[in-house]
Parts: C-alpha cells; structure tokens; sequence
DNA sequence: TGAATTGATATGTATGCACAAATAAGAAGT
DNA sequence: ACTTCTTATTTGTGCATACATATCAATTCA
C-alpha cells in the first residue's frame, strides 16, 4: 500500500468524483486515461477502471474505448421507483398495512386493457378489487386482472390473507412490465372505497407484468388523494 | 478457453439469471459459493463474482460475506426515472419542444416551498413561469425558485432562449435532490397556461435539488391532464 | 450458563499480466 | 477527393493470486 489515501477504488472513485463536481475536470472534456489516473494514484489500472465504470454506470462520465473519458455535458442523474409491493411501501412511510379483498370473479377483458396485455379480448381472466390500508385508513384502491393462462394456480388463490400482489411476486415473478402513472379523477367505485368524493383528483397506476410467454397481470391502483410519489435523487 | 459457453461474466450472469428464472435456483434458496461454480462453468472466481455481483445490484441475490449468496424471495426490480430535462422527454416522446418564458422577477419565498428548500423565508429568490411546447401544444406549465446564493450567475441568466431546467444543468450541476409527484386541480394560472378547465386534474412534479451547501432550485411542473409519465420495469 | 475468543468460510477487493474489442487517426492506394 | 487498409490507443475483460473483511459456528473461559 505505497499511498495511504487512495488504496480502494471507492477512494479512487471518491477523487474523479471530487475533481468532477469542482469542475476540475470540466463538463465535456477529456479525463486522464486510466493508466495515467493509476499512475498518478499509484494503484493499479484495474482499481480505477473499476471507479471510473461506477461512475459512467451512474451517467457521470461518458467512456468510449480508444476515444478516453469525458465528463458528461449535462450529468443527468436516475431516480430509482422500488414500489413493487404496496405493502412495502406502507411500511416505509412508517404505518401499518392490510388489505380488504372486496371482491374476486372472473369476466372477460375490456378491450383498451386486452390491448395493453397485448393478450385476445376472448378468454375471460380473474378480476380482483382490493382495498389497501395504512393504520387502517384507506390507503389505494386497486383493481387487477390476471392471466390464468400465466398463472394456472391463481385459480384456486385466495387473495384474503396474501395481497394478489405479494402472491403473484412469489408465484409468478415477472420478466418486464411498463408503469404508467397519471392523475385521473376518481371513479365511482374507487372514491367510495377511498372514501372521498367522486371526481377528486388521484395518482393513479397503471402497470402490466409479464412473465417469459405472456402477460402475468394488469393492475390499476388509484391512490388516496393525499398520496405522494416521493424520490430521491 | 475451455468452454466455449461461459467464457464471459456477462454468459455467468446469463446462466445465472437462467437458474434463478427457471427456478432451479429456488426463491430464498443458498446457491453455489463462487468457488463451486466457477470450478463448474470452468472460469476464474472473479469472472464468476462480477456476474453475481451484478444479479444482486439489480436485487436478484442477496450476497453476504460468509454467509453466501441467496435468491431474493421478492424479487424487486427497481424502475429507472430519467426526467432531469422537459426538453429531452419531449423529444423522446417524438415532439419538437420549445417553451415560454411567461414571466421573471424576483419574489419573497412562501413558507411551505422555503421548508422544502431549508432556506429562510426572509431573502427574495428568482422566481421564474415557464410554459414548456411539445410541437407547439401546451406540455407542462413550470413555476420555479432559484436561490441566487447558491447560483449567482442566475441573476444574469436569460431563460428566454435557453429553458431555466437546462441552463441550471448546466451552471449548477446537484448533489442531491428529491422528487414528489402528487394528483392535483388545477390551479387557475396553470389551468390557463395549460389550456384546461380549472380544477381538471394534472399530475404534478415537485422537484428540490440541493448543491453542495445550499437548496439550488425548487420547481413545480403541472403536466397537461393527458400526460402519462411511463416507465420500464 | 453466558460472554468472549478463536477459527473457518464466503464474499470483497487489489494487483499484474495478457489479450480482446472498438475506433480515431493516419497511410496507402484508386 | 474518396475509399480502404493499417496502426495505435484506450477501454473492456479474464485469470491467478493474495490478502481483507464480515460473520457464522464452535470453543474457551469466567
């Protein structure tokens, strides 16, 4: 260990970071390559290239191979959504969760939906409405289909004590899926249940799963109108 | 190279990935040490801990020192949300964008947005409206503050030519910030900046980002109500 | 019995080396 | 001028090795 200060590539990663946002490294221009930050570290190639990769996977820097590294113009950062599981979420804002299963048939699939399931309108699917709840207060209004075809077991399911949610995440985990948010007024049913009056503004999601073959699960979840998205950036 | 199959840590991940999808590798089940499998795919062990390295970033392993590596039972992938330029969305949405500069002055800040920004309510910030064009149709209608301490230079600044969003980027790259979206009325300005009835709802971002020190900027964007802000899961 | 110590084990990382892959830039030929 | 080929440079990756670090489990000691 010749240098004491940057012995690991956080360390390594903590300096390019530092000369990125004093601007030493301005936005736009070349960085040193890695054998020249190594050298000048004195660290070996690969702890660098290990920093610098955590960096460009972030969109800080922009590495191309024989071209070097630049600092990106306009450093854009992801925020990451973790909301997979509605029960999860209640429990990270500090509250309490449980589910009331208010209703569980079959029927065939509104065509706007088939579509966005990219499935045929012919077979009818399991249709499922749930009402979640923080400490007992209405917390989403959520209504589910799900393809029997994905998942021959959801027939015999009993959403009651598990959230179709939470039992299609162990039962059937999902390849990809498309969210979709936007702000509706609340519908008839979902303001009752929300218990607030029809028409009212809500978040509203909208998300399709799919499995290898073909779509798992649409679900429509129209949040309580005091609901917030939040994120970190 | 032994294997013509699992030469590279991106076909470890693959067959990795393959196991945990087709279940061999069970929800919560202890999988191989690296050791182990890297003696069964015929690779280095470090080959084998950058594929599985990678698998738990995206919260597919769970991996702990001595303890080793396990399948998630939840399975939750996080949705990235890339939204730090209107400009840009609007391009990727397949429109031309443009905006307005409605209007800039210098304005005392209300108490709920200085909270957000942990800032004083006693110094003026800039406060600029901007309506953002998606070919020419009203996209999103912007209030923002900017605080001059954290961004001098923004005292200066024209956000005629060149949109306040992109100009900050580029002046006053964040540390940190955090992102809010809630369902709301509209209200009566944006309503008609928006070309909407009030009270019709939209979706709205609030949007703090933080410098090194200080809040740099507080923004909110109303979304015209057909917006859909869409992600991949 | 219970707390502290010790050892074993799996992952995490640093390093030197070699070669692969992409590609910018220059050279050569038309 | 234009295309094609070559070469050099930079990042990307694989491997063997060594050691670091966290932690589970057994053992020792109070």
């Amino acid at each position: 260990m010749r240098n004491e200060e940057y012995s690991g590539w956080e360390d390594v990663r903590a300096e390019a970071l530092r000369r990125i946002q004093s601007r030493a490294w301005a936005p736009g221009a070349l960085i040193p390559s890695e054998e020249e930050f190594a050298r000048e570290l004195s660290c070996a190639r690969t702890t660098v290239n290990r920093a610098l990769r955590s960096l460009a996977e972030e969109g800080l820097l922009i590495r191309k191979r024989r071209a070097g590294t630049r600092v990106a113009e306009l450093p854009q950062r992801a925020a990451k959504l973790n909301i997979s599981l509605v029960a999860e979420e209640i429990r990270a804002r500090g509250a309490s969760p449980s589910h009331l299963c208010i209703l569980q048939d079959s029927r065939p699939l509104p065509s706007h939906i088939a579509a966005a399931m990219s499935l045929p309108v012919a077979a009818p699917l399991i249709y499922v409405e749930t009402l979640h709840l923080a400490d007992a207060r209405p917390f989403a209004f959520e209504t589910r289909f799900i393809n029997p075809q994905s998942v021959p077991a959801a027939r015999e399911a009993d959403f009651a004590s598990v959230s179709a949610n939470e039992w299609l995440l162990r039962h059937a985990p999902f390849n990809h899926g498309t969210l979709d948010y936007s702000a509706r007024p609340a519908e008839a049913e979902a303001a009752e249940a929300l218990g607030c009056a029809p028409q009212t503004p809500t978040l509203v999601l909208d998300r399709v799963t799919h499995g290898p073959e073909a779509a798992i699960t649409w679900v429509r979840m129209a949040y309580a109108p005091d609901y917030h998205l939040t994120m970190k950036l």
